[in-house]
DNA sequence: TATTACGTTTACGTTAACGTAAAGATAGAA
DNA sequence: TTCTATCTTTACGTTAACGTAAACGTAATA
């Protein structure tokens, strides 16, 4: 039936994830989605929260640091001293993930580097040299 | 004393991590420091190593993952059928590494955007406008 | 010589992020 | 109504990556 909402087992196929990841990060108080009985909702805000965890753990971060995040993009917070500190929170987080871009670019370099050597191996082969 | 090689506190020290974290490293067979008697005696070699595991950590990589990353730093391998899955294997790790670039890219945007909503909300509190 | 600093091995403990199994409720199809 | 699918809760199990403690060896220093 169309309701607007998502199963736990839609959102578990559509993420290729499990239900049981599903319940343990409600648990954890990640989603939080509503409830027919006993059987839960899952709304469009929670499967846009659900691919932010996911964009998270893909890069290495943990539920806790993924819920800081995801935490930042929630307006709630209208008070302007509260709106300072997400700011700084933001820049924080924006400082971790340029670092993250140097570490990649920098590990890119050396793969480059390799590869470079090896195809010069393999042309030094190829050119029947010995 | 200057033997070219480091204690396991040097490093240790160095990279501010644990003596237990470099032990489990050689049990894991990601690093393989010679020994004098039966203390360790680490190589600049396994420092390099060190330094590449503790990178692939940032970046959210297993033990696992990094080694497989550092072992395609050793050209150990000059046989040529094995370069070409050598470079195999570094344009897999490629491709993971651009995406997860992208990923954080995607990671900042959504940051700006939230930035942006909050310092408007702060500019229009400081205009005093109710 | 006794203490301090540094090294060793062995082994049990811990946290995160789930997996897996048991036992049961509910709703629609055969 | 019985079967099948899908949901629930409860709870113990598992892996990675170390932490922590015990018990010991060695070497320089007070």
């Amino acid at each position: 039936m169309m309701t607007g909402h998502f199963s736990i087992s839609d959102l578990a196929k559509e993420f290729e994830i499990s239900t049981r990841t599903l319940r343990f990060y409600e648990e954890k108080g990640l989603l939080t989605p509503q409830r027919r009985g006993s059987t839960r909702l899952f709304s469009a805000a929670d499967r846009v929260r659900l691919k932010l965890i996911l964009r998270g753990k893909r890069l290495g971060f943990s539920l806790q640091e993924s819920r800081e995040i995801i935490d930042l993009y929630e307006p709630e917070t209208a008070n302007a001293r509260q709106l300072q500190l997400l700011l700084d929170k933001i820049q924080q987080k924006r400082e971790l993930l340029e670092n993250q871009k140097r570490e990649i670019d920098a590990m890119l370099r050396d793969l480059k580097r390799t590869e470079a050597s090896c195809l010069a191996a393999l042309t030094a082969d190829s050119d029947g040299k010995d």
